[in-house]
DNA sequence: CGGCTTTGACCAGCGC
DNA sequence: GCGCTGGTCAAAGCCG
């Protein structure tokens, strides 16, 4: 609406905006100026002439070396009309050039006056003492109130002509508002685009670092406990199906995939940021059997946690120097998945056999909470808590805990998508260093892509749990006050994520689940030992700080108000809206199917 | 009768 | 040590 609207084309590039336009002609502007007796300078001088005239009785009394250098520099000032004038005169240049149209439908709305000047500018415009003649005889046409009718004319012309392009340049000013804004956010979109392959880079270095060590940890540690790595084969090999998934789940070495890296990384570098290793590991073994293995040596009654015990005695007997080994393990039996859900019936329809082994009224909610087994094979120790949410009774809060040791029918491996996927995102999202390091109870969110789902991971010991949102929209503002802790962040496909991803669901162990997201390394991983991976990381303060550190160093530039070091909340939320890097392979609708299992949660 | 649910009891962890 | 809470067990009962 603005170019060419009154009929002059005042900018004869569509394209570029207002105010460039108007910093080019001041440095052109600027450059003449500086240089004594140009023509150009003349012709600045001049310009005003025809449209100020405060500025022209300035210049009637003033040389025209000093008028045209004040002059040149009033447009920095704040004054916008001399910049249209400048513009309007090279628009105007150019409309004779290049846009007939253009420079006809100017001619015709601009005073004849103007046309004059022009004219004679583009004359003598090698000629600056005609030129400077020509200006103060225009001058003394329109500031003098001589009987010249012809004057008078000219004169309302040139109120016209002033109200008119005031006019103009009210709406030319919206019109170049207009295009800083699209242009603003043309250049957010590249910044954010250039940040997002930043990360990208970044995050693919750090794995290819991170493989590195971690490969050397593992070698390390072959040396060491060679004899032990066999006699473990010998039992997975040899044993029942559910042993060696726990064999699996506490030996890495068993697999020099990259997937054991991190969690050797990360062990390996809190063990060396931590003075009492040997301390520590006992506290580890110790731990460990407090944790896993008395329960089950106190408790066989159930097959599962025969199971349990049987393990957790192979592993203590075996590996109780490998404490790296051990504390994986006993983190990722931990790591939980949460879906909360809307859901008139008591339990989700996850594609899962469970038998309910026991109920319990949770403290702040009325509703009781159900703890499920897996029954879809013997001994299969996966399990689940089901319990309404206590603020939104519809709210069915689903969460899972343990890996299956069977294959999964193809409704539990849709939510075993949605939920990796969401852990994937989170585990590659970003954290701030602080919140990594200051924080044990972590949490970040994202928001899933292509679904209506929101997914929250907490860190926090000792329990990793991933939440997966099924009952609210990514539009909705969830967090209202945390926005300053917001911002976009891509995921990087090749990180640690494809990871957790698999994860703490863990649904498609021996599925022969791909994750959409394939990365080499994924195809070579096992997917216990992603996995296994996977809580280790989540539950390793120095890792996740080490990630955050690098992600910080990556979005600190370009998001200054993230508070690196002064996050002081253990819940600092961190968005992702990105919806580019993330290759989910969810096809969450936001309406698990629903059962009516003869349970009750309620 | 087998599988499952119900439900009171038991245990461990944690904080005071 | 005590109480609270979460998690689990297992006997009893229900159901197909
Ligand atoms: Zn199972």
């Amino acid at each position: 609406m603005a170019s060419g609207g009154l009929g002059l084309s005042i900018d004869s590039d569509p394209n570029s905006s207002f105010l460039y336009h108007k910093q080019i002609e001041f440095s052109t502007l600027f450059l003449n100026t500086t240089t004594p007796k140009t023509s150009s300078g003349n012709l600045y001088s001049h310009k005003m002439d025809t449209t100020n005239n405060k500025n022209k009785n300035k210049n009637k009394n003033k040389s025209p070396f000093q008028v045209n250098h004040e002059i040149s520099h009033q447009p920095f000032d704040h004054e916008m009309r001399p910049i249209i004038n400048e513009l309007d005169f090279f628009s105007q240049n150019n409309n004779h050039h290049n846009h007939s149209s253009a420079s006809a439908s100017a001619s015709t709305s601009t005073p004849p006056s103007l046309n004059l000047h022009h004219h004679h500018i583009n004359d003598h415009y090698t000629d600056p003492s005609l030129l400077e003649f020509k200006v103060n005889t225009s001058l003394n046409l329109l500031t003098t109130n001589t009987s010249n009718d012809q004057s008078m004319m000219e004169e309302d012309i040139a109120s016209d002509s002033e109200d008119k392009r005031a006019k103009l340049e009210l709406v030319v000013l919206q019109a170049e508002l207009e295009r800083m804004k699209v242009e603003n956010h043309q250049l957010r979109n590249m910044l954010d685009e250039g940040n997002r392959k930043y990360n990208t880079l970044q995050m693919h270095w750090m794995s290819m670092v991170q493989d590195k060590k971690v490969e050397d940890c593992n070698e390390e540690q072959k040396q060491v406990m060679g004899g032990k790595l066999d006699e473990e084969k010998q039992n997975g090999n040899g044993g029942v199906l559910v042993p060696r998934q726990f064999m699996e789940l506490g030996l890495p070495a068993n697999h020099s995939d990259a997937i054991d890296e991190p969690r050797s990384q990360d062990q390996s570098k809190s063990l060396a940021n931590n003075n009492e290793e040997g301390s520590k590991d006992e506290e580890l073994v110790l731990d460990h059997d407090k944790k896993e293995s008395d329960r089950g040596n106190e408790r066989n009654g159930s097959p599962a946690d025969r199971v349990l015990a049987a393990n957790n005695n192979n592993n203590v007997a075996n590996f109780s120097p490998q404490t790296n080994v051990e504390q994986a393990e006993a983190t990722m039996r931990k790591a939980r998945v949460s879906v909360r859900a809307r859901s008139e019936a008591n339990m989700i329809n996850d594609g899962c056999q469970w038998r309910k082994y026991g109920q319990k009224m949770a403290k702040g909610n009325p509703c009781p909470r159900a703890y499920y087994r897996c029954t879809m094979a013997l001994g299969c120790p996966v399990r689940k808590q089901v319990q309404r949410c206590a603020e939104d009774k519809t709210i069915l809060i689903t969460t899972y805990e343990g890996h299956h040791i069977h294959a999964l029918p193809p409704a539990a491996m849709e939510m075993v998508q949605t939920t990796s996927s969401a852990a994937r995102m989170l585990l590659s999202g970003p954290m701030t260093s602080a919140d990594g390091l200051m924080n044990p109870n972590y949490l970040t969110r994202a928001i899933l892509p292509y679904s209506s789902s929101i997914a929250t991971i907490s860190a926090s010991a000792p329990f990793p749990t991933v939440t997966l949102d099924l009952t609210q929209s990514p539009n909705q503002n969830q967090f209202p006050n945390n926005h300053s802790n917001q911002f976009q962040f891509p995921f990087p496909q090749n990180f640690l994520p494809q990871v957790f991803g698999q994860t703490l669901l863990n649904q498609s162990k021996f599925s022969g689940l791909q994750m959409s997201q394939d990365a080499a390394n994924s195809s070579q991983q096992t997917p216990q030992n992603l996995a296994d991976t996977v809580n280790a990381i989540a539950a390793d303060p120095n890792f996740t700080a080490a990630l955050a550190a690098a992600i910080t160093s990556i979005i600190g530039a370009a998001q200054p108000n993230n508070n690196n070091g002064t996050s002081n909340n253990g819940n600092g939320t961190i968005a992702n809206n990105s919806n580019g890097n993330v290759t989910s392979s969810n096809n969450t609708n936001g309406s698990p199917k629903i059962n009516n299992p003869n349970s009750s949660v309620e």
